[in-house]
DNA sequence: CCATAACCGAGACGGTACGTCATGTCTTCCA
DNA sequence: TGGAAGACATGACGTACCGTCTCGGTTATGG
């Protein structure tokens, strides 16, 4: 097993920038592992030392990307136009061709592999998920909201628009974020 | 441009069966042409002049698999049960290995083929989107829903579901199922 | 395995033309199966396909060089003089770096590799004993030799040339030639 | 350029040995300066620190292990009953596998690095051949050989068993040592 | 008698080539 | 002529070594 404190950081960072960047350019299907270690300038050995598959280095690509990102989502009083502001925020992010292909590079990579699925719950998902609870949580305190379960609800609001993307089952505006929003506050029954 | 009138029938039945075996048991990552082409005793030609892509033989092995499959969706006049239910087979069928492998792939190769999406979309999801849109449209003539644009509620009842299940973020239970139409009927506010 | 009857001709030429241009370019030891299917302009497999070794394909391309190349050995009467010429022209053969460098390779993979070396001995090395043997049993005949075993006599005529090649033990002049000769012919003792 | 009085001599030996063992084991072809370091329990630069080559690590083991190896040719006074002695041992040594292989690995090396045939014409052919010398130079005073080159009368009684176990073009029996030497004083002529 | 320079083991690194597999095209031969 | 068979050029796979390099650690003098 290799030994990471002789670990070459500076290869490290090639090797996830020029996987991204190649991504975005020639997208998933035709990224290959020699594609990833010509554009680093680096031995494929480098890669196959420090990842165990494509997907792998896809992912630790997205967690440097994504570094220090977030914090957490706003919180202005109002819930409703707080989670549509958040909502279309998150299909701007998902219209842009530059976000959108190695996403979708990395869920369908995901999609296969149980245990890249598992690490992205566990170091991507996990810790966004744990912001939107936050800001239900006060909506609960501040009686906007029922009591239920956190995790069915961050579900509820958000799952519509993840589908519409993966699958393009239909347009992603912010109009449908919108109602989305309405729809899973207010629910369906009159 | 082959003439489709003297296509060989076993041959194109023995290729979609092949494929969908074979997405069943070694995964869709070591799935090949050639595979198919060999499970099948058939020529590669006869695979690439029939079909543009992977993805598209994929797609036909479900069409035919899922042939005469459903008609309309139960109604016994309880709302929250119909649905209920249904959901609840959905579940079953995902986590049945037999289905989901090959859902994962034909889910994963439409993420980034555009064109596969839009066929899928098309022959698969619409129709069993109008059978839900139909159920609903009772509902909503009942009184039991309120006049929401139904592709929406569509979205909303199922897509929990879907994303829980493309991106294993959680147990799919049939409590899953059931909690999700009762908070989608009845909406998050208290 | 390969039916041969659909062998591609022209790839087989270009890859044994290719095998032996490079050797005499590059040397063996950086002589690769890559570098080979890249100046031939064929694909690896093709070589692979058809040939077991780099050994094997080295040696198809002397079959082809050498092609057609002999048919006896001079026979003006004088033993002596026919064995010097011939002794000569094998000399002159050797220093030439055409030949050297691509003889060099086969012998030297011929060392480790007894199969290739059977399948040297039968194919290259006895019809041109054969031809040596026709032209000292005549000089049997003639009554200008002893009848020793022929085989014998080939050895002690030609090997000492061979092993100064080989070994560059000592310089492969033409007196070298002669005096081999002489002294195989005449014998140690006063 | 490293300080030879530094070298670690447990090292140099375990490295040549190493050498030797690995070349028996698994041929030339799969021996590596990996193999070798890992086997000798030493670093791959310790290895490159002393040795310009694969060859010349080879050469230098082959140098230890016959290190004090021969002093003179037995003289009996029978010229052709100890040639025949000399050459029957030397083909026990080449029939057998723990010497066969290394010989071989280190001939096939010399035929393409000249530096290393000079080396090895040097500091073991050199000797040999000394050797042999002074036991035909005995001969001649005696009056039982002719005054020719002594190194040709080497090459002339030694070169036939040489070549035909570098090109196994025969069976190396005894036989053949005993005729080779009766052939070699004789001369072919009648 | 330590300081410092070397060797040493270990092994990461940018590379090249390996031998295998699959791609999509093309050709041959059969029914 | 559609289809089974499979050779072909192409190119990626994942592995093995190459020869260079850097890292601590350990000798082993020489100031």
């Amino acid at each position: 097993m290799p030994d990471s404190s002789r670990r070459n950081e500076s290869s490290r960072r090639a090797i996830l920038t020029a996987a991204f960047d190649l991504v975005g350019e020639i997208g998933y299907a035709k990224l290959s592992i020699e594609g990833i270690a010509a554009r680093a300038g680096v031995g494929k050995q480098t890669i196959y030392r420090w990842w165990p598959s494509k997907g792998a280095v896809l992912f630790d690509a997205f967690l440097m990307m994504s570094e220090g990102e977030a914090g957490e989502l706003p919180d202005t009083g109002d819930l409703e136009a707080d989670l549509k502001a958040v909502l279309r925020a998150t299909i701007a992010e998902l219209r842009d061709e530059r976000y959108d292909l190695p996403m979708r590079a990395l869920n369908s990579e995901m999609m296969h592999d149980a245990e890249l699925a598992r690490t992205y719950a566990e170091r991507l998902d996990v810790p966004m998920r744990e912001m939107k609870k936050a800001r239900l949580r006060k909506a609960v305190e501040a009686g906007q909201l029922s009591d239920v379960d956190l995790d069915l609800a961050v579900d509820v609001i958000w799952s519509p628009v993840t589908v519409r993307w993966m699958n393009r089952s239909g347009p992603l505006t912010e109009e449908f974020a919108d109602t989305v929003v309405e729809t899973a506050l207010a629910g369906l029954r009159p």
